[in-house]
DNA sequence: TCCTTATATGCACATATATTCATATATACA
DNA sequence: TGTATATATGAATATATGTGCATATAAGGA
């Protein structure tokens, strides 16, 4: 039997061996989605509030198909969610903890 | 004379009209040099101790040029320096923000 | 059902990126 | 000066990525 080690020693173990690989592809992913300027101009404007598909894309004069495939990329990541009313779907962001990251590193950006 | 907005003023801006290209490009570049598997892994290692650029070889077990390029990557965003000790370079990381957003994420990454 | 509007998707393409090999540079030392 | 060691760099390549066009899907109203 393998000596499996449980995610809460994981911590612990990152000084000996480092990351574990999936630790590695979500860090790395979540890092990939803030790393596109479109996509950061669309996380910022929905950290205030919630927009439909052509609003983003008016706001940041951006093509409708652009705004989806990224709106697609940062919901395959639980990034963003989305309400539907009609035709029309409202997108609002969905990790706070992501928000809070991007926050602090704009901040810390402008006041550098 | 043309009203050149301070850097203070723009965290209001955001709310109105997004944000500036040059904070939007470093926000970028910032997280862009964290969404690398192999970057992430070298700045994690250099959390907690400096390594010449052979340690990080083989402790990560990637090749010496590999290292080296992602070095001079992370070296030219200011995130981290080195040290001569003859013909040895010692990196150690050089951006305390960097490194608390990337502890941040790994930790929220391990207990989720 | 037909038309309109809102959004999603597949494909193509241009560009960016990570890695490797081979080689250059630089320092220390005999 | 010559050799060994450590690191950097350039070129090549394979892969990933972002965007746009055209079109598909889906919902609502006439």
């Amino acid at each position: 039997m393998v000596n499996e080690p449980k995610k809460e020693d994981q911590k612990e173990k990152q000084e000996v061996e480092g990351l574990d690989e999936e630790t590695l592809f979500v860090v790395s992913q979540t890092f990939k989605a803030l790393s596109d300027p479109t996509r950061i101009r669309i996380l910022h404007l929905l950290c205030e509030q919630e927009m439909s598909v052509n609003q983003i894309a008016d706001t940041l004069e951006l093509r409708q198909s652009t705004v989806s495939h990224q709106l697609r990329f940062l919901k395959n990541l639980r990034l963003v969610k989305y309400r539907r009313a009609g035709t029309t779907l409202f997108y609002s962001h969905d990790d706070e903890h992501v928000i809070n990251v991007l926050q602090q590193t704009i901040n810390h950006a402008l006041h550098h």
